[in-house]
RNA sequence: GCGCUCGUAGCUCAGUUGGAUAGAGCGUCUGACUACGAAUCAGAAGGUCGCAGGUUCGAGUCCUGCCGAGCGCGCCA
């Protein structure tokens, strides 16, 4: 249990005993300012309606009367606050508890259902851009932060190749393919075609593995073919980009499989026998209005076709039939529509409404020189998450992408990204892990076996260290139940800055054996929290720079 | 028009149930390497937290209105 936790308790008990009133919880937290102390609470200011009392009498009256062991000193001040300090011993304790942990420290364990994290899932009609690495980045993260708070954790990818996108990119293929062979393949749209170089390249490829075999103009089945053997390109030249930027996926779940089982069929016989599925004008309507949504939605079109709804419904209803009990999807803030109606059709199904949470994510905008640059697949104007990759490496690239909060609108200044790559915080972070590092080659002390630290008055600026290391299993708790990542490499800064402070005013090499080994088990915690930190991020802790 | 989200330093961003003097990084300026890594540290400058009210002992945080930005309101996904 956290400092946090034990005082908490302390002080309601506390409370009891003197005034024999049970408060339903006593919010204790680090204040910003040191001179504060190491926790401090509010709550005779919190509770002055509940006390009738001053709330600076009732501060002293808790304050003298507290008895919790780790406590060393308790302090009235300001208009009622309660500012502690803890005792050498008891951050001792701490600090020996948290190297004996090692890297399971911050780390709970798994109970309770598991969760299904889809993210990403974008369709196989060209390469990852810019903003689908914001996606990977969020979602990878996420999903090994839900893991170190105690969930149980499946990541999935889910693509869409049954509607039209993939006939779009089959024509596309097709028109570049046919012109390499002098011929020509009739398309409706022209306009509407992807542009990007990577079409051109997938038809050459085409051409060069089966020759003329698909040039048969205008033939659906040829199309077909083309539209499997392009789409086949785009998922593996994806995967590739996955598997470079760390990011992993239990299943990758096609649209396609749920129209091969019949689950597709299925969804909509079900919701009509349920009654919660009218015709009108020829089209199938999705009674989702009933369920909180703003209007009815089309399931089947006026030509028989299904809309993205009725296999989003099978797959959603596919997930929670294989038995998790929460389903988090990753989506771009451009399907804010999504949610409501998706849930809508989940409910009738009988489905229950928290089942399906959803992160959005913000728009990735793009700069370059200051200008921004318009983002257009069809145009081919993208950058490629590959080609962000390339300029400024994996650690960076993740590192940057998770580093604000999913929830903002991210500008993303790509001349300023390459430029000062080299002074991103990331090698801040990582910087102090290499130095640690390299602290411990000089004392040939392998950093993994420090389990424990001698007591003994320890400086403020080892204290501050001390006090950041202790508080990572509530930043994990609390980004994991907020779902968010950006805590973490906030959280990393300030620890690396603690790090390197305690570094430029204490040596840890020294002649006093009791001190070297203390500052050793520092230095080794703090080792081996930045690693498990980075680790998160899908960052690497180096051992040397 | 209706709905949702957002507005914090020149730039990119943090800010823990509402708490004490709103914090980092980059950029600018000034210092610090003859013992463990200067990819570092110390300091300075830089803010009417979009604007105006309200609730509260206390508001960047909660409520209302306004201004500005983004997204949604398809038989597209």
């Amino acid at each position: 249990m956290s400092f946090e936790e034990r005082l908490s308790a302390c002080l309601r008990e506390t409370i009891r005993e003197a005034y024999g009133i049970e408060l339903d919880g006593v919010h204790v937290e680090r204040p910003n300012d040191a001179g504060h102390g190491d926790l401090a609470t509010n709550l005779a200011l919190a509770n002055a309606k509940v006390f009738k009392r001053n709330p600076r009498e009732v501060a002293e009256t808790v304050a003298g009367a507290l008895r919790a062991p780790f406590v060393e000193r308790a302090e009235v001040a300001g208009p009622g606050f309660i500012n502690f300090w803890f005792s050498p011993e008891a951050l001792h304790e701490e600090l020996g508890a948290l190297l004996e942990r090692g890297e399971l420290y911050g780390r709970r364990e798994v109970s309770g259902e598991p969760v299904l994290l889809e993210y990403v899932s974008a369709n196989p009609t060209g390469p990852m851009h810019v903003a689908h690495g914001r996606h990977a980045a969020y979602g990878d993260s996420l999903a090994l932060i839900l893991e170190a708070s105690g969930r149980a954790v499946w990541r999935e990818y889910y693509f869409n190749d049954g509607g039209n996108q993939i006939r779009l990119l089959a024509e596309s293929v097709a028109v570049r393919y046919a012109e390499l062979l002098d011929a020509e393949w009739p398309v409706s749209d022209p306009d509407a075609l992807y542009r990007g170089s990577y079409v051109a390249e997938i038809a050459r490829e085409l051409a060069r593995e089966h020759g003329g075999r698909y040039l048969e103009p205008g033939s659906e089945e040829a199309l077909g073919e083309i539209g499997e053997f392009s789409k086949e390109r785009c998922m593996a030249d994806i995967k590739e980009t996955l598997a470079r930027a760390r990011v992993r996926f239990d299943r990758y779940f096609n649209e396609k499989s749920l129209y091969d089982s019949g689950a597709v069929g299925e969804v909509v016989e079900e919701l009509k026998s349920r009654g919660h599925a009218y015709e009108q004008e020829g089209a199938l309507w999705l009674a989702s209005s009933e369920f909180g949504d703003d209007k009815d939605r089309v399931l089947v079109k006026g030509d028989g076709s299904y809309t993205y709804m009725a296999p989003d419904l099978a797959y959603h209803r596919d997930k929670w039939q294989r038995g998790f009990g929460t389903a988090v999807d990753v989506l771009g803030a451009d399907h804010a529509g999504y949610p409501p109606r998706i849930r809508a059709g989940l409910v009738a199904l009988g489905v229950p409404e928290d089942f399906l949470d959803v992160e959005l994510v913000r728009l990735v905008k793009l700069f370059r020189e200051g200008e921004q640059v318009k983002v257009s697949k069809r145009a081919g104007t993208f950058v490629t998450f590959d080609e962000l990759i390339d300029e400024v490496g994996e650690d960076v690239a993740r590192y940057f992408y998770v580093r604000s909060s999913h929830r903002n609108e991210m500008n993303f200044d790509l001349d300023l990204a390459i430029e000062q790559s080299d002074e991103n915080p990331v090698f801040y972070v990582q910087y102090a892990h290499a130095r640690i590092a390299s602290i411990f080659r000089r004392a040939g002390v392998e950093p993994g076996s420090v389990k424990s630290a001698p007591p003994g008055d320890i400086a403020p600026e080892e204290r501050a260290l001390l006090l950041e290391l202790l508080d990572f299993p509530r930043i994990v708790a609390n980004a994991a139940a907020k779902r968010e990542v950006h805590p973490v490499p906030t959280y990393l800064e300030t620890l690396a800055t603690r790090f390197h402070q305690f570094y430029t005013v204490h040596r840890v090499l020294v002649d006093d054996a009791a001190v070297q080994e203390r500052r050793l088990a520092l230095s080794a915690a703090t080792k081996n929290v930045l690693a498990i930190g980075l680790d998160l991020l899908g960052v690497e802790a180096p051992e040397k720079m």
